[in-house]
DNA sequence: GACTGTGAAGCCATTCACAGCT
DNA sequence: AGCTGTGAATGGCTTCACAGTC
């Protein structure tokens, strides 16, 4: 198992197989080949076999991968092998919307604290959780172990929830706020802008009505 | 203005300069360089050159770019000079959230139809709209000229609701369902999936520890 | 002197094609 | 025969470096 840098879109991908990979095995398939994965997800055979080698040889020459156990072995490798406490700031909707959205728990990943400053906000309930004011963030980070925090304020708060999650000991941080955050490089960060993607979508329908209109 | 294909990577920082110069004009900023912008948004001055410069010249050499007239223009480029009208599939908490979005309206997205197949949430109001049975989806995509759909339902049901949203006119999918869809390739379509991202930082936090523990 | 626009170079990811197993 | 694993080839995006312009 060589360890050369491995391309953030080999890991995209990996967690797309083992989302894939937990669907057959649900299913009852024990034996798949990167072809039907390749269909499965919509990339190309070779592509998946090379996304792999990465990481070691989980396949059998002639015949293809086990299902339950190359499973496994992408969920360990994205980190999935254990549970994940998380924090988030921001109880507006999106942060009710993440808070209860099963995706997460069934990838492990459990909110267990949600902050914001607002006193309209602090002391309702998102399923079992209450919210608290951003104060009592250090000792949830501490008690629970947290190394991820989520960020679904509006944009003007962000950056400063964000150094403050750091401050507490966060060491990652998933940005919902449609802003690029200054941090340290040692602190990773992914932004997920829900705007970005539907304005791939409209510059892509621009050249497309500029055909046929 | 020579049409080169446009790497999507182009687009995607496209759309984040163009908030960018929202912010700068909003405060009052009239010019700013390639390397200004590089800085506020997080990548190098060349690749900002480089990705205007598939669109044309913008800037005055020596002196920079024009806020506005660059922020117009990048807005054009988006298809963003214009109002677009969305549906939206699935009315749980994540339907709820984008709905209420403030980011969609900043950027000239209005949702003006939400439809689910669950009785209990059809007739519910999402601020002034009400949620309507799928059936009544054909006559408001006509009616409102929509031609893109957001799918925000759980997992087993977006697949035959991309179908119906297809089959009723619309071009382009923005999908929330953490499942490939299988459409035909005319249709423009992008993926939202809230936990990969979160699964690059478990990914990486996985290489760090390792490094310091 | 400052900053844009761009061809060339460099780098990185994907695809190809085939050797190696079963 | 079928499918994996992988070096080599390809393709595409990013960075470099400098000519062009104000």
């Amino acid at each position: 198992m060589k360890t050369l840098r491995v391309p953030e879109a080999t890991v995209t991908r990996l967690s797309i197989y083992s989302r894939f990979l937990e669907r057959l095995d649900r299913n009852g398939v024990t034996s798949v080949s990167s072809g039907e994965i390749a269909d499965g997800v919509g990339v190309s055979p070779a592509q998946v076999r090379k996304d792999l080698a990465y990481f070691g040889e989980f396949g059998t020459r002639g015949v293809g991968y086990n299902v339950k156990d190359l499973m496994r072995y992408t969920l360990k490798i994205l980190g999935l092998d254990r549970h994940w406490n998380l924090i988030l700031v921001g109880a507006g909707n999106l942060g009710y919307a993440l808070c209860t959205y099963r995706g997460f728990n069934e990838r492990g990943f459990s909110i267990i604290g949600v902050f914001d400053n607002d006193l309209t906000k602090i002391g309702k309930r998102i399923n079992e959780l209450e919210v608290l004011p951003m104060e009592k963030m250090p000792d949830l980070i501490k008690e629970y172990g947290v190394r991820i925090g989520i960020i679904a304020t509006p944009t003007r708060a962000a950056q400063e929830v964000a150094d403050f999650m750091i401050k507490n000991g966060i060491q990652a941080i998933l940005n919902f706020a449609p802003l690029p955050l200054n941090l340290p490089e040692y602190i990773e960060v992914r932004n997920v802008d829900l705007s970005v993607k539907l304005e791939i979508l409209t510059f892509n329908l621009g050249f497309k009505s500029a055909q046929t209109m």
